[in-house]
RNA sequence: CGGGGCGUGGCGCAGUCCGGUUAGCGCGCGCGGUUUGGGACCGCGAGGUCGAAGGUUCGAAUCCUUUCGCCCCGACCA
C-alpha cells in the first residue's frame, strides 16, 4: 500500500486533545474517524488491524470446536419479551419498527437469537454439545461512550452460545478459557482471568479477560500468591474477628449531638470505628421495595453484592425525605433495631440484609432512629433480627484474600468473558430442548462467550505505545514493513520502487511512503503508525546498494543488502 | 439522567461580556520556487449560510427563546 494514495492519511494536529492514549494515536494516525459520539468509522489502516484481530479469534474458535453463523442484526422484539429482558438489560435497548409495524430491537447481545435458531431444529443428545458463534455489529445505547474505541455505541463483538447438557458444560467453558488466552497471548496481550458479576445476562457465574491498564473501567482484585482474581463487584475476602470474647452489655440509649458520618460516631463515642454499624438504605425501583443494607462500620456496602443477594434490579439511594417521612428515622441515625417493616405513606415493604461481618464483633454502637439519639451495645440476634444474611461487603486493597494472600487492586480493560447461563434462558424460552436417550424432551444447559474486536484493539494501543505512536505487535500490525524513500533522485526512486514490488511479490506486506516529504515527517509518521520494520532507501544508501532496517521501538539501526533485508522480513 | 464545559473553513482557536465596514489567526490543502536523515522556507491561492430554527433590532457570530450535537465527571459494559 502506497502511503500517497492512502485514504486516511496520518494528521498530527487530529484529536490532540483526546484524553485516551489509544484514541489519540489511533485517530492521529489514521485508523479511524469519529462519526457521532460512540460511533467510528474504520479507515483502511483501522480495518486492517480489526481483520487480523478477528481472523485470530476466528482460529482459535474454530480449532475449540465452535462453528461460524451469521445472525440478524434486527432481532423480533418478542423474542426479547420472552427472557423478560426488555425491562432488565443494563443497557438500553435500542428499537426499531418496520413499516408492517413489526418490532425489533437492535441487537446489542443475542442470547435469544441463538435458542430461536437452535430452537428451530429437532436436536437430540447425539447433537450436543455444539457451540454457535459470529461476528457482527453491536449495539449499545450507552449513556455515555468514551475513550475512543473502549467504549463505543456499535461495535463488531465475537459472540459464541453452547448447547450442552449439564455434565458436558464444564469442559466447553474450559475450552473457551483455554481459547481465550491463546488468543490474547497471540494478540500480544497480557490478561487477567477475573471472577466477575453475571449483570443483565443470567446465570452464576462468570470470568473476564481483562487488559490490565491505567485507563481501565474495570476495577478487581488479585492475590498475587494463590492467583485469586476477582472484580470489585464479586470480590471477596477474609474476614477478622475483632471483639467475640466481649459479654455482650445491655444495650442503651443515648444522647448524640453529633453529625450524621461515621467520623463523628468514632469521635462521640471514642469507640472504633469497626464497632459502629454501617447502616445503608436504598430503594429498588423494580420490586418496589426499601433495602436496609447493614454492615461493620469499616467496612463499604457493594451494591452489586447487595442486588444479587436482595434480588433487587434496579437500586438507588433512598432519598432523605424517604427516610423522615416515609420510614419515621434519621439520616445518619438509621438503625435496624425496632426499624419500621414498611413505609408509612408508601407502604412499601423493607427488607433488612445483614452483612455476616457483624458476627465478628459485639457490642455495636449506632443510631437510634432519631435525631441525636445513639444506641451503644448493639447485639444482632439479641437486639433485632435481619431478613437475609448475607456477604455484601466491597474488598478493598490490603485486606485477604480467600486464600489468605494479600489483595492488590488493578485496573484493566475488560476485553472479553465468558459466562455461564445455565438453564437462565433455556427455562424462560419455550420448546428450548432436546431429546435425551429415553427419548423425553431436556432442556439446554447453556454458556456464552464475547470478545469486543475494537475494544481489544484499542486495548492493544493502550498496552503497546511510547510518546511517538503506537508499537503493534507483529500478530496484528496493519503492515510488517514501512518503508521510507527519503530524497527524490531519479536512482533512489528507482530502487525504492523496486524494493516495494520485491516485497508485495514476496508476500510482505507494506507501507510504502512515497510522498514527497521531508525524512522528519516520513520517520514521525512510521513512528506513529507503528508498523514493527522501517526500511529506508536515500539517495546516500543507494550508491553503496545498502538498505537500513530498524524495529519499532528499538534505537539500532542496520544496514543491509537486498538478500540480507528480505531473509530478515521473510523471517 | 444529574453536574460542568463547548459548537466560528478539514483540524486547533480568537472575536461573543459591551451588536456596527469585507469574520481574523495558526496548522493543513492547491500552484510555483528553494529545500531533503527527525514534522523546512518564500510567494501566490482556494476554502466559512459563525450547529439549527424562531425572535428583538436600522443592523446579530455577538442579545432573547427553543432545539440539535459534542467533550469532561458520575450511575452501565465487549
Amino acid at each position: 500500500m502506497r502511503i500517497s494514495t492512502l485514504f486516511g492519511k496520518p494528521s498530527k494536529n487530529e484529536g490532540v486533545d483526546y484524553k485516551i492514549d489509544s484514541h489519540r494515536l489511533l485517530t492521529q494516525a489514521g485508523f479511524i474517524r469519529e462519526s457521532t459520539a460512540g460511533r467510528y468509522y474504520l479507515l483502511p489502516l483501522g480495518i486492517k488491524v480489526h481483520d487480523k484481530i478477528e481472523a485470530i479469534v476466528r482460529k482459535h474458535m474454530n480449532a475449540a470446536g465452535a462453528q461460524e453463523v451469521v445472525m440478524p442484526v434486527l432481532h423480533p422484539l418478542e423474542l426479547w419479551q420472552e427472557t423478560n429482558r426488555t425491562t432488565t438489560t443494563g443497557f438500553e435497548l435500542m428499537k426499531i419498527t418496520d413499516r408492517r409495524g413489526a418490532d425489533f430491537a437492535l441487537g446489542g447481545t443475542a442470547e435469544e437469537m441463538a435458542v430461536d435458531l437452535v430452537r428451530k431444529f429437532n436436536i437430540s443428545y447425539k447433537d450436543l454439545p455444539f457451540n454457535i458463534y459470529q461476528f457482527s455489529m453491536k449495539f449499545r445505547d450507552e449513556m455515555r461512550a468514551r475513550g475512543g474505541l473502549l467504549r463505543v455505541r456499535e461495535f463488531v463483538m465475537k459472540d459464541a452460545y453452547s448447547f450442552s447438557t449439564e455434565e458436558q458444560f464444564k469442559k466447553i467453558y474450559e475450552a473457551m478459557w483455554k481459547a481465550y488466552v491463546a488468543i490474547f497471548e497471540e494478540l500480544g496481550m497480557k490478561v487477567d482471568v477475573v471472577a466477575a458479576d453475571n449483570g443483565y445476562i443470567g446465570g452464576e457465574y462468570c470470568h473476564e479477560f481483562v487488559s490490565e491498564g491505567e485507563n481501565g473501567e474495570s476495577r478487581y482484585f488479585i492475590d498475587e500468591k494463590s492467583g485469586y482474581a476477582a472484580h470489585e463487584d464479586v470480590a471477596t475476602f477474609k474476614i477478622d474477628d475483632k471483639n467475640l470474647d466481649d459479654r455482650e452489655e445491655k444495650m442503651e440509649e443515648r444522647k448524640a449531638e453529633r453529625g450524621p458520618t461515621m467520623e463523628d460516631g468514632v469521635k462521640l463515642h471514642g469507640l472504633p470505628l469497626w464497632q459502629q454499624m454501617k447502616d445503608v438504605l436504598y430503594f429498588d425501583e423494580a420490586t418496589k421495595r426499601y433495602v436496609l443494607a447493614v454492615i461493620r462500620g469499616d467496612l463499604d456496602v457493594n451494591e452489586t453484592k447487595l442486588m444479587q443477594k436482595a434480588g433487587a434490579w434496579d437500586l438507588r439511594s433512598a432519598t432523605e425525605e424517604e427516610i423522615r417521612d416515609d420510614l419515621a428515622s434519621e439520616p445518619g441515625f438509621i438503625c435496624p433495631v425496632n426499624f419500621t417493616k414498611k413505609g408509612k405513606e408508601t407502604g412499601f415493604p423493607v427488607i433488612i440484609v445483614a452483612d455476616k461481618s457483624l458476627r465478628t464483633v459485639k457490642n455495636m454502637y449506632g443510631g437510634a432512629n432519631q435525631k441525636h439519639l445513639d444506641l451503644t451495645n448493639i447485639n444482632i440476634d439479641r437486639d433485632w433480627q435481619p431478613d437475609l444474611e448475607a456477604d455484601i461487603a466491597m474488598a478493598a486493597p490490603g485486606m485477604l484474600s480467600p486464600d489468605g494472600g494479600k489483595l492488590v487492586e488493578k485496573r484493566g480493560i475488560e476485553v472479553g468473558n465468558i459466562f455461564q447461563l445455565g438453564y437462565h434462558y433455556t427455562n424462560l424460552m419455550h420448546d428450548a430442548e432436546y431429546t435425551d436417550e429415553k427419548g423425553t424432551r431436556q432442556k439446554y444447559y447453556m454458556g456464552c462467550y464475547g470478545i469486543g474486536i475494537g475494544r481489544t484493539l484499542a486495548a492493544i494501543v493502550e498496552a503497546h505505545h511510547d510518546d511517538r505512536g503506537i508499537i503493534w505487535p507483529k500478530a496484528v500490525a496493519p503492515a510488517s514493513v514501512y518503508l521510507a524513500r527519503l530524497g527524490v533522485s531519479k536512482e533512489t526512486t528507482e530502487v525504492a520502487d523496486k524494493l516495494y514490488e520485491t516485497l508485495l511479490e514476496r508476500h510482505i506486506d507494506v507501507l510504502y511512503d512515497d510522498r514527497d516529504a521531508r525524512p522528519g515527517e516520513k520517520f514521525a509518521d512510521a513512528d506513529l503508525i507503528g508498523v514493527p520494520y522501517r526500511v529506508v532507501v536515500s539517495d546516500k544508501l543507494v550508491t553503496s546498494k545498502k538498505f537500513e532496517l530498524k524495529a519499532r521501538g528499538s534505537d539500532t539501526l542496520e544496514l543491509l543488502t537486498q538478500s540480507e533485508l528480505l531473509a530478515k522480513l521473510a523471517s
